[in-house]
DNA sequence: ACAGTAACCTGTTTGC
DNA sequence: TGCAAACAGGTTACTG
C-alpha cells in the first residue's frame, strides 16, 4: 500500500487524535509480523503519553516519553482511526487505544513492523543508514549526482535504495523518471549533472504533489481518516503498461526490473 | 563496496 | 465456474 505520501498521509490522519493523550490500552492480537512485535508491549506503553507521531521515510514514529515505538506499514499495512470497542475485523493485528478511540493496525501481508526501543530511534538498526529525505534540501542534485558516480546499477533501482534516498517505491520511482525523460535502465553513473536537477526536482514534485492528493488510493488504501487518495487518476506511467504515453502517444512499455514492474516511453525517456 | 536474487505472506487478478 | 499461476505499494538477507 503505502509510499511516502500514503505513510504521510496516515501521519496526518492519525496525528490529531492521539498527540497528547495517554494510552489507556492496547490489545495486540497477532505478533508475527516482518519481526514478532514483542508480547509485553502493553505493560511498556499503557498509561504512558504519546507525544508526537513523526516520520522518517516511510518509518511512523510513535514517540513516548521513555522511548519511540517504530511502525512500518510494509506493502498491505495500514492504520486508521476506530472506535476502541468496535468488533476487530480480519489482519487487525494491533489496537493502540487513547480512550474511546484506538488507532488500528491492519496488514494481509504481515510484512509491516512493530518495534518498541527506549534507544535513540535514528539510532536504530533501521533507521541510522536511511538516505535523506527526499523533499529536504539534503537531498539536492549535487548530492544525487556524487553518490550516482561509478555506478553501473540501473538509475530505477538507485532511486529506490532507502540508503541514497527514502520514500521512493515503485510507484513514484516510475512516475518521477518519466517526468524527467530519463530511462529507468540507464546505468546510474551515466546521470549528467543537469540531468540529476532535473530528476531531483521531479521526485520532490511528484511526492509533493501526491502528498496534497492525499496519497495514491490502488485497491483499498485509505488514510488514517479513512479517507481514500485521489493521486491514482494523475498517473503517467505506473499501472498503464502498453497504453499510449500522455505526452507522446507511443505505447508504453512494461517490464520487470530488479523484479519490480516498470513502464516507460523509449520515446520520451532516454 | 557493489549488484543481483530470493525470501517473507496473503489476497486479488489473470489465464487456461 | 474452477483452479492454479502470476502478481502486488517494501525491505532485508544472502550470494557472488
Amino acid at each position: 500500500m503505502p509510499e511516502l505520501p500514503e505513510v504521510e498521509t496516515t501521519r496526518r490522519g492519525l496525528a490529531p487524535h492521539c498527540e497528547g493523550r495517554s494510552l489507556t490500552a492496547l490489545q495486540l492480537r497477532d505478533t508475527r509480523l516482518r519481526w514478532p512485535v514483542q508480547s509485553d508491549l502493553a505493560e511498556q506503553l499503557c498509561g504512558h503519553t504519546l507525544q508526537t507521531i513523526d516520520r522518517r521515510g516511510k518509518y511512523l514514529l510513535f514517540r513516548f516519553e521513555h522511548g519511540t515505538l517504530l511502525v512500518h506499514l510494509g506493502m498491505s499495512g495500514s492504520m486508521r482511526v476506530m472506535p476502541s470497542h468496535s468488533a476487530p475485523g480480519k489482519h487487525d493485528h494491533v489496537d493502540l487505544c487513547f480512550g474511546e478511540q484506538c488507532l488500528r493496525y491492519n496488514d494481509p501481508r504481515r510484512f509491516g513492523c512493530m518495534l518498541w526501543t527506549q534507544d535513540d530511534p535514528a539510532k536504530h538498526a533501521l533507521i541510522a543508514h536511511l538516505g535523506p529525505e527526499p523533499l529536504h534540501d539534503t537531498f539536492n542534485a549535487e548530492y544525487l549526482f556524487q553518490k550516482s558516480r561509478g555506478r553501473s546499477q540501473a538509475l530505477k533501482t538507485f532511486l529506490m535504495d532507502s540508503r541514497i534516498v527514502v520514500g521512493v517505491g515503485n510507484i513514484y520511482a516510475n512516475e518521477a523518471l518519466h517526468r524527467a525523460g530519463l530511462h529507468p535502465l540507464k546505468a546510474a553513473g551515466k546521470l549528467s549533472r543537469p540531468k540529476s536537477e532535473v530528476l531531483v526536482n521531479e521526485i520532490k514534485q511528484v511526492l509533493d504533489h501526491a502528498i496534497q492528493r492525499g496519497g495514491t488510493t490502488l485497491r483499498d488504501f485509505v488514510g488514517g481518516d479513512g479517507k481514500p487518495g485521489y493521486f491514482a487518476q494523475e498517473l503517467f506511467v505506473y499501472g498503464r503498461g502498453g497504453e499510449p504515453c500522455k505526452q507522446c502517444g507511443k505505447p508504453l512499455t512494461e517490464k520487470a526490473v530488479a523484479q519490480r514492474t516498470t513502464v516507460y516511453c523509449t520515446a520520451c525517456q532516454r
